[in-house]
DNA sequence: GATAATGTTCATCATTTCTTCATTTTTGCA
DNA sequence: TGCAAAAATGAAGAAATGATGAACATTATC
């Protein structure tokens, strides 16, 4: 899961950089709006935290302009305390929650895990055939045994999990599980190695592995199961 | 997708038109409001860029005029910054967006898509007589039953799909689904072929194949079931 | 710092897909 | 009706893709 993060302060964004790295996800940083849009603009997030307060265009005109921009990725937004204006003002216009400053880590570990679940059940807990992969806890189990996954394989199943009925293409799959740190010119076949790990974990019966191939353009976990 | 810019500028008319192409839309340019009208009477576009100053007639008059014809094609106005009286005008008059000079092309892109996904029906399923076309899954179905086509395949028939009941060219076919890397020099017959088997994997009944031959010209998918 | 675990690159192979080409069929029109 | 151009077709070689095993590199763990 590929998070941006839009705020001026650098030592909170160090902080909230090295956290979120530590809870697996990937991470990207804008010190003002103006960079925050560039990125959104050129790259996909899964979710933005965007502080209200900054140089330049503050909080609210970047909002104004991803939504005007038709992108949906949710949006929880950074505030002073109390400033309930701001709160409404930010509602208003398309975000999806809000967290008043100072905050704590616990509490926006589970605000971003709530945003990030959004549109699913609910259920931190995604599955296909027997396979349940816990969001939270990050444990993997087949028919309730239990399966190692690396972080590179964890990650591409969720994310497959996170897009059921979506084909994701190869590119997508890297700008998700890889984030920055991906060269889109010398792409290998990295991605098809960790399928293929990923698969012969996952051991479903020949031909009928939960995760199809969509020749000449990337992977897909079906909608129904069939 | 076809894309028609009504614009003075010379220099920003061109960059758009080679960024456009390269994204694989279809596009055409005016110089003047009287032009741009023009050529929206004629042809069916599904988008136009609108730029609000323009010589003669300025884009608010070309937008009043579209939208008095009944002309329901998306708007996405150009306007100098900051011009919030003009943005408000537009708006009342039936633009569907603005955006303000200068601006990213990163933003332009997005924006563009933002209308085009809007347009068409919503729905990420493109269908005609049983075959289901989802652009999302990149599956499709004929009467429910899965049928496996090829990239260029479901790329030949998702572009006509999407260009329904407009007749559509060798040559634009080939801009479209083979982008960069065709020649239109070297042309072979190579389109006749994808749609050959195309056809014959749709498996319609004799002389009925949703995909009809225009002769010398290309292919076509009539707007409505017969 | 050694060892193990994980991640990436590389070469190979089977398979699918793409393109070319030669030939036949269809179509529009003089 | 007959002709020429265009389109459809079948077959075959060329190119591409994805799966895979294994080597190599990097990172984590003790």
């Amino acid at each position: 899961m590929n998070i941006l993060i839009i705020d001026d302060e650098r030592e909170l964004l160090e902080k909230l950089n090295s956290v979120l790295m530590s809870e697996h996800y990937t991470v990207e940083t804008a010190g003002d709006g103006r960079e925050g849009l560039e990125k959104v603009w050129n790259d996909t997030y899964d979710l933005i935290l965007l502080d209200i307060m900054l140089p330049g265009m503050n909080g609210l005109e970047v909002l104004s302009e991803i939504r005007a921009a038709g992108i949906l990725t949710p949006v929880l937004m950074l505030t002073a305390k109390g400033d309930i204006k701001d709160k409404i003002a930010g509602l208003n216009l398309g975000a999806d929650d809000y967290l008043a400053k100072p905050f704590s880590l616990g509490e926006l570990l589970a605000r971003i895990r709530a945003l990030l679940r959004r549109g699913n059940t609910g259920s931190p807990v995604l599955e296909v055939g027997g396979v349940r992969l816990n969001t939270v806890s990050r444990e993997v189990t087949k028919d309730g045994e239990p399966l190692t996954l690396t972080t590179k394989e964890f990650a591409l199943l969720e994310f497959l999990l996170h897009n059921r009925g979506r084909a994701v293409s190869r590119f997508t799959l890297a700008e998700h599980v890889w984030g920055d740190n991906f060269d889109p010119f010398r792409m290998s076949n990295f991605i098809d190695v960790h399928m293929k790990n990923l698969r012969k974990k996952l051991n479903f019966p020949e031909q009928e592995s939960a995760i199809k191939s969509i020749r000449g353009f990337g992977y897909l976990i079906e909608k129904e199961e069939r």
